[in-house]
DNA sequence: CTGAAAGCGCTTACAG
DNA sequence: CTGAAAGCGCTTACAG
């Protein structure tokens, strides 16, 4: 069944039906009802690739889930805690405004290679990024070859120049959201303030320690780097990391860099000998649905995914209709989700003074 | 940069550049490399669509993701726990066999649409539906009009011209599943045990309560209807469904249909002053991520979600390049996963006797 | 071993 | 208001 046949049946040429279809104006209601007719008789759809050859648009986009390990060649994105919520919330956005999403993942930097193939034989028209690592080569290059892209986590750049200005990027509030996240065990009494960073190759790890140094400078608490282990994001470094952090230092309130270390962290507070919040308050970042399950419920940093979801979406396919370059950058904003796993610590240090005390409430 | 640029630059025709991307056999090495010299330089792909246009695959197959909601217009897909890894899964075994995977998401029946018009308008050869009703018309409608399908949760038909017998697919194995956790809690001593049904318009809601009632009745244990409570799948339904349940009944232990039910069920319990395990033991049905790191941990039964994606992608994609209906149904192993949230009773009855102690070990 | 040509199913400028 | 025709970028039977 092609337009052809539609012609016929209906007894017009395939010009008309292509009106139709395209839903344009010259064609008297009549003749519009007798093609449309048959073609919802016959369940016909035109053919998308034949379409796309004359050069109408796919209405697809790419959404890529970078997820590159150092170590294994075993993936486990299958239970990301992180990425399932925003992938389909993309999906939903998408379909509401008529694309289709073709989603990639991408484990190793060769995986690209799968997007590059996408783009070049003009399968999609523009893509969404998820998991990268701040200033990736292998998205730059994309970018300059003029893939229409949504970049999520990437540091926001002065440089006119730089590829990734040419891109939507979608961030998180993570300074701010780390800042806060100090300031409020700051708040509850505590100086002694250990941080698990998040992978340093991505914004929101290095960001979120930014966030951390500035709330304590503000506060006046030196920085002390004994306090400042290294993570990579996920639950078993938060593990290893809490391990090490009590070899050598004895913090009260742990702020690690999301929820999945957090969880790890509190794995081995346990197994130390620690409890939650009475010895070691703890707060994580990113509000993953484990978090309000957890006994103690996790204290964390929350942003709305879907709207960073659909942020990046409804500005990507603008960028691609209005065939001009929407370069815009939004930041999100993250809030303090209060549950159970930090308290009020007992003061018992000269610094306090009534200033400070107020500031407590 | 087309093919006849590349032709040009090379200095062959347009129909060797064709051949040397197809492989074809006869082209001399020399004019083989000169040829893919230049596209390397010029990083030409062949557009997919005129290359669909000519007869070629699109390898593109759609996961069709269905989560039809009687009430709310509020699509939670978003936090689904266990849509995600499978989602995932799906994509990482296609795209190593060369796939791409346009996902879709349904959540009412005239979502369906989405699905038809990219069958019909030929961009994917193929599709893997999951969380579907059983014996869902819309979905029969597809694979009556030709769509190669792989569908999760299905029930296997005896009637050899029912549509879905068409169909590949891919079931957990849910009676087995279901008697071995009623058995389980039998053996630790337990008679009068609840049931939290899933979705009864859904194989796995059906054949769990069949695989219950199975046990019960081996065990000699009378089917009491009081002890059975509707649910269907999400949360707040095992939430509800505790409170009536004990509005009538006063059961030692609870099957919950899904691990989702049963942590809704926990909450319940624990409002009403009833500990787990030790005054009511649980389990549940699918081990989600969440369920390992509950308190008490819940004990559930789980099976291989990898291995299910694995068994309908690689089998859909089988069954679209060989041009033959493959029709294999599959049944996948569920095993338990002991934790903490079921406990030994102490046993009371006059139906105790030497040889069911024994059973016990 | 290689090129010229037809044709996949559409859309759209052109002519009437 | 409508149809005939060109052409999007490929692939492949055909001819040599």
């Amino acid at each position: 069944m092609n337009s052809k046949d539609i012609a016929r049946i209906a007894g017009v040429s395939r010009s008309t039906v292509s009106r139709v279809i395209n839903n344009y104006p010259n064609v008297p209601p009549e003749t519009k009802e007798k093609v449309l007719k048959v073609i919802r008789e016959y369940n016909y759809v035109p053919h998308a690739s034949a379409r796309m050859l004359r050069g109408k648009s796919s209405k697809t986009i790419g959404l890529v889930i970078v997820d590159l390990k150092k170590n294994s060649d075993i993936h486990k994105v299958y239970d990301n805690v992180y990425f399932g919520p925003f992938t389909t919330a993309v999906i939903d956005f998408a379909n509401q405004l008529g694309y289709n999403v073709l989603v990639i993942t991408v484990y190793k930097a060769r995986d690209y290679k799968k997007v590059r193939e996408v783009f070049y034989n003009k399968t999609i028209n523009g893509a969404i990024f998820i998991g990268v690592k701040n200033d990736d080569p292998d998205i730059k290059n994309l970018i300059e070859a003029g893939l229409k892209t949504a970049v999520i986590d990437q540091e926001i750049r002065e440089d006119e120049d730089d590829a990734f200005n040419k891109s939507i990027i979608v961030n998180m509030d993570n300074v701010n959201g780390a800042y806060k996240a100090t300031k409020y065990l700051i708040n509850l009494g505590h100086t002694e303030i250990a941080h698990i960073t998040g992978d340093m190759e991505k914004l929101s790890g290095f960001a979120r320690l930014e966030g951390y140094k500035k709330a304590l400078k503000e506060e006046g608490i030196p920085f002390k780097s004994s306090l400042v282990v290294k993570g990579d994001f996920v639950e078993e470094s938060g593990y290893k990391a809490a391990y090490r952090l009590f070899k050598k230092a004895k913090p009260t309130a742990i702020f690690a860099s999301n929820d999945q270390m957090a969880i790890g962290a509190m794995q081995a507070l346990e197994e130390m000998g620690y409890k939650v919040p009475e010895d070691v308050s703890i707060i994580g970042f990113d509000d993953i649905t484990i978090s309000r399950y957890l006994k103690p419920a996790l204290t964390t940093m929350s942003a709305s995914l879907l709207q960073m979801a659909e942020l990046a979406v409804e500005n990507l396919i603008k960028s691609i209709e209005e065939e001009i370059a929407i370069t815009a950058k939004f930041v999100v904003p993250v809030k303090l989700v209060e549950r159970e796993s930090c308290k009020r610590i007992e003061i018992q240090r000269e610094k306090m003074n009534d200033e400070y005390a107020l500031s407590m409430k």
